[in-house]
DNA sequence: TGTATACTTTCCCCTGAGGGCAGAGTAAAG
DNA sequence: CTTTACTCTGCCCTCAGGGGAAAGTATACA
């Protein structure tokens, strides 16, 4: 099937099937009279392996190891879920991160009276040395 | 003062000092024999309270209205204050993704045995239609 | 058979917030 | 006067594609 049939059975826009067929991550046949791209189920399959592997937040490096177990039928478990670990500690950090940030931010608010004064505690924590 | 002392001084590196100059955001008086950016004491003030709100996790042009405020002194602490509620409603939402992400992760991780087999819930999941 | 429409191709620039490097000019210290 | 430190502009790079142009291909319909 071509590109756009390929991008609609999984889920995909057209830039983004085209995209990974550039950096070689879902790489299908090409037709050589017309160039068009041609994709077999099995690559529509990979390909929406990949779209919900970017929906949970993997990057494309990562969806490529992810993609790569995906194929090998000897692959171990306890390598996928190695990867899927290392991930969810990357999302704690990022959740601590934005915990403190929100609860700076926050504070600053709370202290702030939000009316029609030009004082404002959250100008003066932005200007401290 | 030149380009590297106001960089050590706002915490900054002289790239970021650079870019800021040329967005338009803190534009220093530049030599017309040498060519070089001649920051002032209240420019290196303005920097680091840049360097602050970006911390803050501001974005460019939230720094360029709240550094508008900053300079206004006829401003109301209401516009400051809506600026930071905005702010603080945006991470929330991310907070509720990065969650939301990390309890699906979490449940596929502890269903997979991580062990030697090759079958994997996480892969499963990722394949399933 | 011709043509209108739909589909696909490559190519190039854009995003945010700078980083890295090259080549050249300028300033300061010895 | 030379060495070293500093700064300048300009270019390409990030990540994961999005937008659009110009040109080629396929299909539907008269």
């Amino acid at each position: 099937m071509n590109i756009g049939k390929a991008a609609k059975l999984s889920n995909l826009t057209i830039k983004t099937v085209r995209y990974y067929a550039n950096i070689g991550l879902v790489k299908p046949e090409q037709n050589i009279s017309s160039g068009y791209r041609e994709y077999t189920d099995e690559e529509v399959a990979k390909l929406k392996f990949i779209g919900k592997a970017r929906k949970f937040d993997f990057s494309i490096d990562e969806c490529k190891e992810l993609l790569s177990l995906y194929e090998d039928k000897n692959r171990t478990s306890k390598e996928v879920k190695k990867i899927t670990l290392e991930k969810i500690l990357q999302i704690d950090s990022k959740l601590k991160d934005l915990k403190d940030l929100r609860n700076e931010l926050s504070f600053l608010a709370s202290n702030c009276h939000g009316d029609d004064k030009p004082n404002c505690p959250i100008l003066d924590e932005l200007s401290k040395n």
